[in-house]
RNA sequence: GCGGAAUUGGUGAAGUGGUUAACACGCCGGAUUGUGGCUCCGGUAUGCAUGGGUUCGAUCCCCAUAUUUCGCCCCA
């Protein structure tokens, strides 16, 4: 049997609908922000990846698809979003349109990892860009998107953190005093916080192994390394996350991986009970730098994106009920060939009429068709038969009721607008209006 | 990249070094020869992830591979 890739998976069924759910109200809230939907190639240039990340962290060296096409151009599969949509504002000079460019994204990404719960080789993430505005209000706004979303779908256990790493004049004064203030205790610290001393000092403050020793405690808070600029700048995106009633705790210790980032970070983790330990849904911080790291003019840049896979998984550990419609309008039950032919000819006209219209395709029995009709929650049947249709007739049940008639054909489309619709009273012609 | 656990029909699973691999759900058919969701009857695995090995014989023992799962590293 030929099976899928490791860390990939096929989503079909119920599971299906969840997504279509989710994926609606994505867009539904993004039109209300009013961000654009961008579309941007799932695999670029290998160096696009390379210069944005870092060309010597682990995750360029062993953690994304490469491969070299067939002109001999390096190539890798996206394993974020942020690169190709800055590549693309750059590429098509979006920076001489009306700044602040928003766009929003949501597509399948690419990391070659060791999988385990929340975390497989190929994820779909949304995530949304603003590009060129520095103002707080961008910050707190950026913040506000994925928090909206988890508001809207019912997830109550969720906790959003934020915190600042300044600008970079602060952001270096912090990883020096981090490396003074850690050195002396190198000894006391675990193997991997020790290479982390050197590589990424800012990650010694996340370590699982070292966070209960006591110097970790004491350890400098980035807070206090802000310079009075920065310093402002975060109280004003605090003081509109406040406005916004959103309620936040500033986590000093949370840093984020990349070089690039600036000024405010952020993460929403799920808090409930058995989530794993991959449990961030939505990640993001300013970037102020990167446009220009990539070849673009200096422009202020701020976006999260969020795992489409460990909402979804989020949802069901909080045993959230997605509304999903899982019901059919009519189902069309027949039982020779002259009534399946007939069959063919009502299904048609009912579809491009707007209804939901099911049939048997497999030949069974009459019997093993209204059992199907019932597993597929079916409104309406209409049991087809020869001599009533060639007297005009048609033999329709309304499968909440089980009240059985036999009415002419052209009430047809009557019978089910009135079995299918709750009318109002107000003598409109609209199906379920709010007068 | 490192470590632990798992892998039996469409599903949930029981089980054993030796002729026909429980049970349940589901599905199909029939009782009811064109009206179902209850009941009863019958049917339902190219055979226990794949490839090697040990053995007279392996689904069961050993090794490898794959996939899943839980951690570590990393986390864009």
């Amino acid at each position: 049997m030929i099976t899928k890739p490791k860390g990939c998976y096929d989503i079909y069924g119920k599971e299906a609908k969840n997504w279509q759910f989710l994926n609606q109200i994505i867009d539904e809230v993004m039109t209300n922000y009013n961000y654009n939907f961008i579309r941007t190639p799932i695999f670029e240039s290998t160096e696009l990846f390379h210069r944005g990340v870092g060309e010597t962290t682990d995750i360029v060296t062993k953690e994304t698809y490469d491969f070299i096409d067939r002109g001999n151009r390096p190539m890798t599969l996206r394993p974020e979003g942020t690169a190709g949509v800055v590549r693309s504002f750059i590429e098509n000079k979006m920076y001489g349109e009306n700044l602040p460019v928003k766009v929003y994204y949501n597509g399948t990404m690419y990391r070659y990892e060791r999988p385990q719960s929340g975390r497989d080789r190929e994820l779909t993430q949304f995530g949304v860009e603003v590009l060129g505005s520095d103002d707080e209000l961008v910050d707190a706004e950026v913040i506000s998107i994925p928090v909206n979303i988890f508001k809207i779908l019912g997830l109550q256990e969720i906790k959003v953190n934020i915190n600042s790493l300044g600008d970079t004049e602060s952001r270096n004064i912090y990883r020096e005093a981090l490396i003074n203030y850690f050195t002396p205790y190198k000894e006391n610290l675990c193997e991997d916080c020790q290479k982390r001393l050197e590589k990424n000092p800012l990650r010694i403050l996340d370590c699982k192994i070292d966070k209960e020793l006591d110097i970790m405690k004491k350890a400098p808070v980035t807070i206090d390394y802000l310079n009075e600029e920065s310093k402002i700048r975060f109280d004003k995106v605090k003081k509109y996350l406040d406005e916004m009633e959103i309620n936040y705790e500033v986590v000093p210790t949370l840093v984020r991986g990349l070089d690039y980032y600036n000024h405010t970070v952020f993460e929403i983790e799920a808090k409930v009970e058995g989530f794993g330990s991959n449990n961030v849904l939505a990640a993001g911080g300013r970037y102020n730098g990167l446009v220009k790291l990539l070849g673009g003019p200096e422009t202020s840049g701020i976006g999260f994106a969020a795992g489409i896979g460990r909402i979804l998984l989020a949802l069901q550990k909080e045993k959230i009920n997605i509304p999903i419609n899982d019901s059919v309008d009519v189902f069309i039950l027949y039982v020779n060939e002259e009534e399946k032919s007939y069959s063919a000819k009502l299904t048609q006209a009912l579809r491009l009429s707007g209804f939901i219209v099911e049939t048997e395709y497999n030949n069974r029995s009459l019997k093993s068709q209204f059992k199907q009709a019932d597993r597929l929650n079916s409104k309406i049947l209409i049991i087809l038969n020869s001599e009533e249709i060639n007297n005009g007739k048609i033999k329709v049940k309304n499968n909440t009721t089980k009240e059985e008639k036999l009415i002419n054909i052209e009430e047809l489309i009557d019978y089910l607008d009135d079995n299918l619709f709750e009318h109002c009273d107000c003598g409109c012609e609209e199906h379920n209006c709010d007068c």
